[in-house]
DNA sequence: CGCTCCCCCATTTTT
DNA sequence: TGGGGGAGCG
């Protein structure tokens, strides 16, 4: 697809220098740092398009890695609204917005299919799924294991399953000693660090690390016996099967022609290696590396690096310059490009922000450059208990809301650092009937039923998923017991053969599950059936049809609970997910929906323009800007949490955190602390988080009066004034209590004698001129 | 053999 | 504070 060139220049002079310079970048590589709110999603999209329009790349040959599947989302959406805006004109000669309804669809859906349908587009996960639905029959691991390419994903819960069978059960290890939390967490960062169970134990050489790494083999087997991948494997094994086959790691390496990774800060060992890989086709020698027709660039800020436990490395952004680049100073080199001018946030929040990272030791010297005006104080409430704390949150979102027209529910975000905080404030939004929306928690896939629905259909696209098996075979009660699927286990764990194998053969199942055979063949009949039509039904259909024919729809309804209902109408709302699915990306099977469901993330639904407060941890902010964010919990074991305060590397992290959280407002910054908050169930005494003493005092308005008064030069232009009425003296500073207004500070004193009045500043509510012999005032100590 | 009740344990962040 | 697992009962 040609586009005309005009439309190049078009888009390109709205950007700045810098965007400008990464969005033209062509071949090579380029490391974008790029600041909070400094456009950097907007320089990823214009160069796609850049490179498409322009440099007549392909679509198929870019490969552009996100962090959630949302921001991939946004990006091909943008990048198609880019195109249509231009084939617009081109074809109709008006702006794309003035189009009819009908028109801007046809056109959208020419780009998509002529465009965006083309770019590899999605998260780590969510494309190596992609590479491996290609090619993972063609590896074998360090003890031969191999995988099918129907193979199933298993989420956070199966594998902390699995691991807990092997330490308990199989190992009879002391679950004590050997926590299966934990021991999953280790074999996790294994596996992000790219260490077989083998290379594990030569790098941690302990008895303990001889046991994990046992745990690990053994938890390789039985994943492989059940055809399935964990996350991790996702990205570990397309950098294995690149590792050990040439033609393979070419085939991809001159597919991905040109390579983007956003938030780069955010990668682990082994996804670097597989971007490392799939960028220079394994050559080491740097002098060898061939950029003709080929880039790889990287955008990320290493002050919102936020990932470590889940060995992210920031430190890989940090060797960008010399692992690709030229490695040239700041100032040289041609290989980097910083993007500083900050538009999303008023000046007096990203001061606060910089002032705020500043404290940290190991980042790229980097600040944010305000480009609107300086705005409002940062507010910031002690609260008694985290109770009032919700409470204080709540009636100041009210009353903003109903003060300023602009403002809807959906302005204002609630950002904190753990899920558990969430509470007090739902409590209040329900009480107060405001409508919101809550990022994380509990998951849509991690509901009962709809887990139960995946095990369905997750066993009739992969037959040796028996983890699935065992799940539903007895769900809705089908009087298969315990004895007897023990029995068919056994016999299948000494064939080692698949569950499904003994299952599916009515002999075997007649010889061993006694008076249960008779119900163990009408389900593996039914299975069977849906096996066979894997192909000519669509997921949705399959879903439909089975969750019917297993009765598991019957027994919800005959149950007739409420919470019965309840799950029915989960039932159909995954059944509505599958349409959807099935509707967006074209594919229509089964396996297709199941990968995704499996890589769907709570964030990816955060719907925008809903009109609803939005309640999420600091980490589901990332990327996500509100107009008005409150920042609570600032407390010492809190933010910073308990479990970062002891190590100085964790610490800059929690710090980045709160940076992150800051940097989230566009035009109104809160921040609150309580002094005692209930904690697995008693309370505690809090200390306000060190945090705050970071960001600079003289932008801060705070409830508490400071141990210092300090009076903003800046806004008395002239000397001090004292006003003096009955028997109140009032000056610049003081802190009152308005009947109606609440709270607030004297920011000026205007006239003099009895004409004088009072300019005082309500927080949220903005500056209002007061007489104080009219309107009662108190002072606030 | 399944269900319910009770006790104990756990909370950092997530693709 | 709630969810999961174990024990005991119907």
């Amino acid at each position: 697809m040609v586009i005309p060139m005009t439309v190049n220049n078009d888009f390109l002079a709205q950007l700045n220098t810098s965007q400008r310079r990464a969005v033209e970048h062509f071949c090579g590589p380029l490391l974008v740092v790029a600041g909070a709110g400094s456009g950097k999603t907007r320089a990823l999209t214009y160069r796609i398009a850049h490179l498409i329009s322009y440099h007549q790349v392909e679509p198929e040959s870019i490969l552009a890695v996100t962090f959630t599947n949302k921001a991939a989302r946004e990006m091909k959406e943008r990048i198609e609204k880019l195109f249509a805006q231009e084939m617009a004109f081109k074809k109709h000669g008006i702006r794309f917005d003035l189009l009819n309804e009908y028109e801007q669809k046809q056109l959208l859906s020419k780009v998509y299919k002529s465009t965006t349908k083309k770019l590899w587009i999605g998260t780590f996960h969510s494309l190596c799924t992609r590479i491996l639905r290609y090619d993972i029959n063609k590896y074998q691991d360090e003890r031969g294991r191999q995988w099918q390419r129907n193979f199933s994903i298993f989420d956070e819960s199966d594998a902390q399953s699995l691991v807990k069978n092997i330490v308990t059960k199989q190992l009879n290890l002391d679950d004590k000693k050997f926590d299966p939390r934990s021991v999953r967490y280790q074999i996790s960062n294994a596996k992000n660090l790219g260490l077989s169970p083998d290379q594990y134990l030569q790098k941690n050489p302990s008895y303990k690390s001889r046991v994990i790494a046992e745990v690990y083999n053994e938890y390789q087997s039985q994943l492989a016996a059940n055809n399935a991948l964990d996350f991790d494997d996702l990205i570990l094994i397309p950098v294995r099967l690149f590792q050990q086959n040439e033609s393979i790691l070419g085939y991809w390496h001159s597919q991905f022609k040109h390579i983007l990774v956003d938030e780069y800060q955010d990668t682990n060992q082994i996804q670097y290696e597989l971007i490392r890989l799939l960028a220079t086709n394994g050559e080491t020698k740097k002098s060898e590396w061939n950029w003709q027709n080929r880039s790889i660039f990287v955008v990320g800020d290493a002050d919102q690096s936020i990932y470590s436990f889940r060995m992210a490395d920031f430190t890989i952004l940090l060797n960008f310059q010399s692992d690709f680049g030229d490695g040239l100073p700041d100032d040289d080199t041609r290989t980097m490009v910083k993007l500083e001018e900050n538009y999303r946030s008023r000046e007096n929040i990203l001061e606060a922000a910089n002032h705020l990272i500043e404290n940290n030791s190991q980042r790229i010297d980097k600040i944010l450059k305000p480009t609107r005006g300086s705005g409002d104080f940062i507010y910031c409430y002690k609260a008694d208990d985290e109770q009032i704390e919700a409470q204080l949150v709540i009636e100041h979102i009210q009353k903003l809301v109903r003060e300023n027209p602009e403002l809807n529910w959906g302005s204002f975000a609630i950002l904190y650092r753990i899920n558990a905080q969430s509470r007090p404030f739902e409590d209040r939004l329900i009480m107060n009937s405001i409508p919101y929306n809550i990022v994380g928690g509990f998951k849509f896939y991690d509901r009962q039923e709809i887990k139960d629905a995946i095990a369905y259909l997750r066993l009739i696209a992969n037959p040796s998923d028996t983890v699935s098996l065992l799940r539903i075979i007895n769900t809705p009660r089908r009087s298969i017991g315990k004895t007897s699927i023990e029995s068919l286990l056994k016999a299948a764990q000494e064939l080692e053969i698949p569950l499904w194998e003994i299952i599916s053969d009515e002999t075997s199942v007649n010889t061993l599950a006694g008076r249960a055979a008779k119900s163990v063949n009408k389900f593996a009949q039914m299975i069977k059936s849906f096996q066979e039509q894997l192909d000519s039904l669509s997921g949705a259909e399959i879903l439909n049809q089975v969750m019917e024919a297993s009765g598991y729809v019957d027994d919800l309804k005959q149950k007739g609970t409420e919470e019965a209902d309840n799950r029915l109408a989960n039932i159909f709302e995954l059944y509505n997910a599958v349409l959807q699915f099935q509707e967006d990306s074209e594919d229509q099977s089964l396996q297709g929906f199941l990968s995704n469901a499996s890589l769907a993330s709570d964030l990816d639904d955060l719907k925008e323009g809903q009109e609803k407060v939005s309640l999420m941890t600091l980490h589901s902010a990332k990327g996500l800007e509100f107009p008005v964010v409150f920042l609570v919990g600032l407390e010492e074991g809190l933010l910073p949490h308990a479990r970062s305060v002891s190590d100085p590397l964790s610490l800059e992290e929690e710090r980045r955190l709160c940076y992150v959280g800051v940097t989230r407002a566009q035009e109104q910054l809160f921040l609150t602390y309580a002094r005692e908050r209930f904690v697995w169930g008693s309370k505690e005494a809090k200390m306000p988080s060190r945090f705050l003493q970071e960001l600079p005092s003289d932008l801060i308005k705070s409830n508490v009066p400071p141990k210092v008064v300090k009076s903003r030069p800046s806004l008395t232009t002239s000397s001090p004034k004292i006003l003096k009425q009955s028997n109140e003296t009032w000056s610049v500073g003081d802190q009152v209590i308005h009947q109606v207004f609440g709270e607030g500070e004297i920011t000026r004193i205007l006239g003099s004698g009895k004409k004088s009045s009072l300019a005082i500043k309500f927080p949220g509510l903005g500056q209002k001129i007061i007489d104080p012999t009219i309107a009662p005032l108190k002072r606030n100590e």
